[in-house]
RNA sequence: CGGGGAGUAGCGCAGUCUGGUAGCGCAUCUGCUUUGGGAGCAGAGGGUCGCAGGUUCGAAUCCUGUCUCCCCGACCA
């Protein structure tokens, strides 16, 4: 992509609106701009993280066994009488009446709508287990928006849907879905850690919060230094065994933490820390599959209550949570897997012919390689566009300019650690097309 | 929802107390110079001062109402 063509209102000046790092170099990368309280509308840069965080999601769910489908954002205030939660939600939900004055509203979740669509579709117990998930944009009126994208009223969601015959099961499908969850993390470049989590009014037994560690979490944690020992190879290559090992590591919210009456980590492991909850799985058996009249039929002619659990990742809070945890005083440094461009391509002197024929050429070339580059050819000085590079936290930036082509080199600088390195163009094509 | 703050050019702000031709910096446009870490000089464009009433010869400024945004707290599968 030619900067020149591109739409990226990257600015100088912090908007004062944003309190938080991560919300201020969002808004001054130009990867989102706020459209009313809490709503925010995702531009080019941004829409590429977005997508590559999705991307990933959606990768390790499949992994899991999960199954991708798209369910609506608007519903009927029906399907929520029939689990008892449309008068029980609050003023959260967004309501709103259609031209027939019919009760809809704005989802805050799916779990009557997926089990709606699951109690009319099957009736065996041949058809389970399933889990079903979908990435959607949620909306919750929040009482007080903040924090740009991490507490935001629309926010994309990956919610996914679990349906076994039995107890047993359920607690298959939860840590098919906990692994999952700890590859999602680790390959987005966050440690996330697992807390275990009151299950509140949603119901259930079991539940699983998972938190990236930084200041700006909205809730304090409390937990073993144990877990900072794990590794990303072992979250990569997570499996039941890891989560043996994670679980059987104290962490807790605050709340909870100050119930515990004797604390098992001794005094000199026990961390606290802020968290940014990014996930959130619950095995919750038979709440809604009970109350909206979900059964199968079993082997030996019975019906049963499938047991089912619900597990979200804030994909669009997600953004927020890393920028946190991956940003220096001159912006954002993407870790390659999400970054909205893997090479920035910088033409020093767009006025110089011969600076801008190799530029145009190297853009070519890594164009032809598959390289997502950006490519910043607008007649800029050369300082205007190192800290627009900057900002915007590509992990490579590709530096052509007269002075090197003299020697022959182009300058390549690892976004992350500031390393600089001369190398000829076919040498720093040849590193970035591996 | 309780408490506090703010709406003036795309962004950041001054001006409001004490009514009298709407300003500054950045950004944008033009020209010249400049060119490896957000250039310099000269010039230019851009505003229903959130909105609606009211007071006044005259309102960004005073009064009333209203909308929006932000912060602290409470709230938050």
């Amino acid at each position: 992509m030619r900067l020149s063509r591109y739409f990226l209102p990257v600015t100088k000046e912090t908007p004062s609106d944003a309190q938080i790092v991560s919300h201020k170099l969002m808004l001054r990368a130009g990867l989102i701009r706020q459209t009313a309280s809490g709503i925010y509308a995702w531009l080019p840069l941004g829409l590429r993280v977005l997508n590559k965080i999705a991307d990933i999601v959606r990768e390790e769910q499949g992994k899991a066994g999960a199954i991708e489908m798209l369910m609506p954002t608007v519903q009927s205030a029906d399907l929520w009488r029939q689990s008892g939660r449309y008068d029980a939600y609050g003023p959260e939900m967004l309501r709103f009446a259609d031209r027939h004055e019919r009760e809809m509203l704005y989802g805050p979740t799916n779990e009557e709508m997926i089990t709606a669509l699951f109690r009319d579709a099957v009736k065996s117990y041949r058809d389970l287990p399933r889990t079903l998930y979908h990435i959607q944009w949620k909306f919750r009126d929040e009482v007080r928006p903040r924090f740009g994208v991490m507490r935001g009223r629309e926010f994309l969601m990956k919610d996914a849907y679990s349906f076994d015959l039995d107890e047993q099961g359920l607690k298959a499908s939860y840590e098919a879905m906990f692994v999952a969850y700890l590859r999602t993390f680790a390959r987005l470049g966050l440690q996330a850690v697992p807390v275990r989590a009151p299950t509140g009014p949603i119901g259930g037994n079991l539940s699983h919060e998972f938190h990236i560690l930084a200041d700006t979490g909205e809730s304090a944690v409390f937990y073993d230094a144990a877990l900072e020992d794990v590794s990303r190879d072992e979250l990569l290559a997570a499996d039941a065994s890891t989560i043996a090992k994670l679980t059987g590591l104290y962490a807790m919210e605050e709340e909870e933490h100050q119930k515990v009456e004797n604390c098992p980590v001794p005094a000199e492991r026990l961390r606290t820390r802020r968290g940014i909850e990014v996930g959130h799985i619950f095995a919750f058996g038979t709440k809604y599959s009970d109350s909206m009249g979900l059964t199968v039929q079993t082997k030996d002619g019975g019906q049963i209550h499938p047991q089912m659990g619900s597990y979200g990742i804030g994909v669009s809070r997600l953004m927020g949570a890393i920028i946190e945890a991956s940003h220096d005083d001159n912006g954002i440094v993407w870790p390659d897997s999400v970054a909205p461009f893997q090479v920035g391509l910088v033409n020093m002197r767009a006025d110089d012919e011969a600076c801008a024929a190799a530029s145009d050429e190297i853009y070519g070339k890594l164009q032809a390689a598959g390289v997502e580059v950006l490519y910043d050819d607008r007649d800029e000085r050369g300082g205007a566009k190192f800290a627009t590079m900057d900002v915007i936290g590509l992990p490579w930036q590709l530096i052509v300019g007269p002075k090197g082509l003299e020697k022959g080199v182009v300058e390549l600088k690892r976004r992350a650690t500031g390393e600089r390195e001369e190398l000829s163009v076919e040498a720093a094509l040849a590193r970035l097309t591996v």
